[in-house]
RNA sequence: GGGAGCAUAGCUCAGUUGGUUUAGAGCAUCUGCCUUACAAGCAGAGGGUCCGCGGUUCGAACCCGUGUGCUCCCA
């Protein structure tokens, strides 16, 4: 079979994942096996996936492929989300390009078109996670509004409501004008401005003061005739909501105000001055204008001082009638027109800037203001204590945990009432019936409600529209939070099978700018619903940001599209780029450069192929060591005494890679021990290196180069047939993070039956250590040798001839072969005495003489040695001086002093091999 | 304002209970090679005040204090 120069992905990738899919291996279904589930963190239906999604599938994926290769039911559920504000604005703004207004249409009518929406950008999320190569359980798709999902969202609703747990009340929220509904308050993200703090004078009157006909409603810096006090605000545009002005009762400026009332500028409302330790003195003037429909704090001091609230805006962020002045006009034009007339009527004394933080809409990205109004709250105290107790006692790991833990913490002990109703259509609707006069029952259908309205209100409904349906829709993560029971029907059918085999999950894999969103009020409901965690890990993923690390966004244009880069470099080796720079936790600046690393990659990978394929037909039997047993390790001595061979230069030409083959399956034992304890880890990127380099170090430049026969050779069928073995092993080893082109080799390799994709790992075996550390001296000299070799400029291709000069001769005797092809040796001879005019070199205790035709430096020779030497001398004096401290001797544990000595040793014959070899120049 | 995290090669990061041959990797850089798997490659090399200062210790990249700089979360 002829194979083509590079490896091309786009073909193969569609056919292994069609391959996969048809024989079902991504479907789980419960068996005896012990189950690894993972719930996709399900994408929103209102785009595409971007580069954070890319990263988190394939951390997903990877975890996934491992599991079900280590013999796990490995289940992994896909699905979306509603997003209902984020996708209702979407809808709405799509609507309006058609030329439809949202306020035209039913509600009916309205879902229809959202509806189609879902349908379309679900497919794309879908499509873009199959082509990424995800093995997720496709029989298993769910989304938020589906039947069964919605109906247990409403009976949580219902079941939370009956429990005292949802109440409904007015409290003040988080509007968002933009949008038109409340928000919680995790939806509302605070940003650094500059703004400005206007000093405003209130005309002082006393109580009895009624405003008269003839009161100015401005006032000039030179009229005297009024007292003023001065207020410090951010937004002199609420002033008209204004129905109090608070001072510290400590205030001595102040004190003399008691009883004593204000008038607001411009609409001439006569309010009160209130007293309250809440006030700083220092701040501002000292005095607070209070404004209790458009400021928390306000709202709190308006509460306990029992004011009038006047609410000077309307849903949309323009002035409402309770303003008096500028009704209709925007809350930011508004703003500037209000500011220009105090100033004009001389309100307005000063203006400074002040640095402040501004909320804003998370979606709609609105300004959002502090109102009061109705809403459905969750009471969070009660189900936060049993999340909190979760992490905190260790039950779930949180990874990086350091990183994490004390966010989580604070935010659960801290935790505020979730606001969860929605003024939208989009998401399931609040089951609540209401009577003409605002009374209402909490029932699942309007027959139900019928019911209970009679129950609880003693009264007989005989017309069917009596009650009305609340118009509302709950907040996005009132569903999310139930997903990793739900996508098991574990909250709409609490004891089916699959949710006692499935649940609680392995791990769940997010960005860690959710963890209050949605990671936190899982584990909530999961603790709540089914008494146990919903998950055992949380893994939280960085960021991905541009190679400048800057935020990837639509507006920067630095987000690439994930079909494209696929389309370019391949799955595999979009996985590649992105795991290879992403440290566990930290963010990850994104580069293409890294793709273009994977795809290299995958083309070192091929190449190993097509080498390997040119052996295939070129084996040798027709050696002693055709025998392949299963002692095939043991020493040749022991061999031969137990008469398996009979003469030791028999297998000589052989040894060589036998070394070879020894040294890389205990090198391959080596590194699958340390990638298994990276997973256990979840250390991906630093298991991805180590395979990386495995396969292109170890295998292909070392291992391949060592039993590569020479030029139109055979090659032993032991070697051969180990060869195959290893690489097969190699690409089970990346299949987790590489699955198509390790599937593809793996099948081109040799002929079979089986699929990499579902191949268990073999148990791990631990790994020689000598034989370990006579692989990296074998490297080490190889790498002396040649650098010599360079410095001494000698062509690649000019030949030489080798001295030993070793006082364990017969271990360069054993790996000759391996070393004269290495280094283009054409003889190696072994002697006792030094060669002169030679390149000579010192390894460890061992001296090598490179004899050429060339002109030898003499002098750049000895100037590397005694570079050398000098670094070993200096290295003596550290060791020579810590083991005369005596102090160090009686502390240090015994080893530590040992393992000194040893070093001391070492260094010191280090150092007698240079001087000899110095010597000999 | 409160809290958390980080600072190691040009860049991105490893570095285990403080002792692992006077600090490692990948990428980038430099040198030499079109060597019959691979130039999307091969061979080799250079590159560090482990942020500054102080302390604990026989011994500190690692522990403590402090300063500086960056990032994130919360009000």
């Amino acid at each position: 079979m002829e194979l083509s120069k590079n490896y091309i992905p786009s073909v193969t990738e569609a056919r292994w994942y069609k391959h996969w899919t048809e024989k079902g291996y991504f479907k789980s279904r419960p068996d005896e096996r012990p189950p690894y589930t993972v719930v996709i963190p399900p994408p929103n239906v209102t785009g595409v996936l971007h580069m954070g999604h890319t990263l988190n599938e394939t951390v997903q994926d990877i975890l996934v492929r491992k599991a079900r290769m280590s013999g796990f039911n490995a289940c992994w559920v896909p699905g979306s989300d509603h997003a209902s504000i984020a996708t209702e604005a979407k809808v709405v703004q799509m609507l309006k390009e058609k030329g439809i207004d949202k306020n035209e249409l039913s509600r009916e009518e309205f879902l229809k078109y959202a509806f189609e929406w879902k349908d379309k950008y679900g497919d794309i999320i879908y499509n873009q996670i199959e082509k990424l190569g995800c093995s997720v359980d496709w029989e298993r798709v769910t989304f938020t509004m589906d039947d069964h999902y919605y109906k247990s969202v409403i009976k949580v609703f219902i079941d939370l409501y009956n429990k005292g747990l949802i109440y409904r009340g007015a409290r003040m929220i988080n509007w968002d004008p933009a949008a038109k509904t409340a928000l919680s308050d995790e939806e509302v993200e605070f940003k650094d401005i500059i703004g400005k703090l206007y000093y405003l004078n209130y005309i002082l009157v006393d109580d009895e003061g009624q405003l008269k006909e003839s009161t100015p409603n401005s006032v000039n810096s030179q009229n005297a005739a009024f007292n003023f006090i001065t207020i410090a605000t951010q937004r002199p545009e609420t002033i008209m909501g204004d129905t109090a002005i608070c001072v510290n009762p400590n205030d001595e400026r102040y004190k003399h105000l008691k009883g004593k009332f204000a008038i607001v500028p411009l609409i001439n409302r006569r309010i009160p001055i209130i007293f309250d330790e809440y006030v700083d003195p220092v701040f501002g003037t000292g005095a607070l204008k209070v404004t209790p429909a458009h400021d928390i704090n306000d709202y709190n001091l308006g509460l306990k001082h029992h004011l009038e609230v006047v609410d000077t805006l309307n849903p949309d962020g323009t002035l409402s009638a309770a303003a008096q002045i500028y009704i209709g006009e925007d809350r930011f034009v508004a703003r500037k027109k209000i500011i220009a007339e105090l100033q004009e009527k001389g309100f307005l004394i000063n203006e400074e800037e002040y640095a402040s933080r501004l909320g804003h809409s998370q979606r709609s990205g609105a300004v959002v203001e502090p109102r009061i109004s109705t809403q459905w709250f969750v009471k969070m105290k009660e189900l936060a204590r049993p999340a909190l107790n979760a992490v905190v006692d260790g039950e779930i790991r949180i990874h990086p945990g350091d990183k994490f833990l004390a966010t989580y913490k604070y935010w659960l002990e801290n935790v505020k009432d979730w606001c969860i109703s929605r003024q939208l259509w989009w998401g399931q609707q609040i089951p609540a019936w209401y009577d003409e006069k605002g009374n209402y029952v909490v029932a699942e259908t309007y027959e139900a409600a019928i019911e209970k309205y009679k129950e609880k209100f003693g009264q007989q409904l005989t017309d069917n529209d009596q009650l009305k349906q609340d118009a509302d829709v709950l907040d996005t993560w009132f569903s999310s939070w139930l997903w990793p029971m739900e996508v098991f029907k574990g909250i709409s059918d609490p004891e089916n099978h699959d949710i006692n085999y499935y649940y609680p999950t392995s791990v769940l894999v997010t960005g860690q700018d959710i963890i209050f969103f949605w990671v936190a009020r899982m584990i909530m409901a999961g603790m709540h619903y089914r008494n146990e965690k919903p998950f055992s890990d949380v893994y939280f993923t960085g960021m991905v940001r541009d190679k400048l690390g800057r935020k990837m966004s639509k507006s920067l244009g630095n987000s690439p599209d994930l079909l494209q880069l696929i389309d370019k470099y391949g799955a595999d080796a979009v996985r590649f780029g992105i795991m290879i720079s992403s440290p566990a936790g930290n963010d990850l600046l994104f580069d293409e450069a890294s793709l273009e690393q994977g795809r290299n990659f995958n083309n070192k990978l091929w190449n190993a192929l097509k080498l390997v394929k040119m052996w295939e037909g070129r084996t040798s039997t027709d050696n002693t060591t055709q025998e392949v047993d299963d002692n095939w390790r043991l020493t040749d001595e022991t061999k031969l005494q137990t008469g398996e061979i009979e003469d030791l230069a028999e297998v000589e030409k052989s040894r060589s890679h036998h070394i070879a083959i020894d040294w890389f399956e205990n090198r391959l034992n080596e590194v699958r021990a340390e990638v298994e304890v990276m997973y256990s880890q979840f250390k991906l990127s630093e298991a991805l290196k180590s395979i990386y380099s495995l396969i292109w170090d170890d295998f292909c430049s070392w291992y391949l180069e060592w039993v590569k026969p020479g030029f139109e050779q055979r090659i032993e069928e032991e070697v051969y047939d180990k060869t195959v073995w290893f690489f097969e092993e190699l690409l089970q080893m990346l299949h987790p993070f590489m699955p198509f082109i390790s599937e593809e080799i793996y099948h081109l390799l040799r002929e079979r039956e089986d699929d990499l994709c579902v191949k268990q790992f073999p148990k791990i075996e631990a790994a020689d250590q000598n034989i370990l550390a006579a692989g990296e001296l074998l490297k080490q000299v190889i790498s002396a040798l040649r650098d010599a070799r360079n410095k001494n400029q000698l062509k690649p291709k000019e030949t030489i001839k080798l001295h030993v000069q070793s006082a364990n001769g017969s271990i360069y005797k054993n790996i000759e072969e391996i070393l004269a092809k290495q280094i283009n040796a054409e003889k190696i001879y072994h002697v006792n005495d030094a060669v002169p005019n030679a390149i000579v070199i010192a390894v460890e205790k061992d001296k090598f003489y490179i004899e050429c035709e060339n002109q030898i430096d003499t002098e750049s020779l000895k100037n590397e040695l005694l570079k050398d030497l000098q670094h070993q001398k200096n290295f003596l004096q550290t060791v020579i001086k810590k083991l005369g401290n005596e102090r160090f001797v009686a502390n240090a544990k015994a080893e530590i002093v040992e393992l000194e000595k040893k070093k001391q040793a070492d260094a010191e014959a280090r150092i007698k091999t240079i001087e000899e070899t110095l010597a000999s120049l």
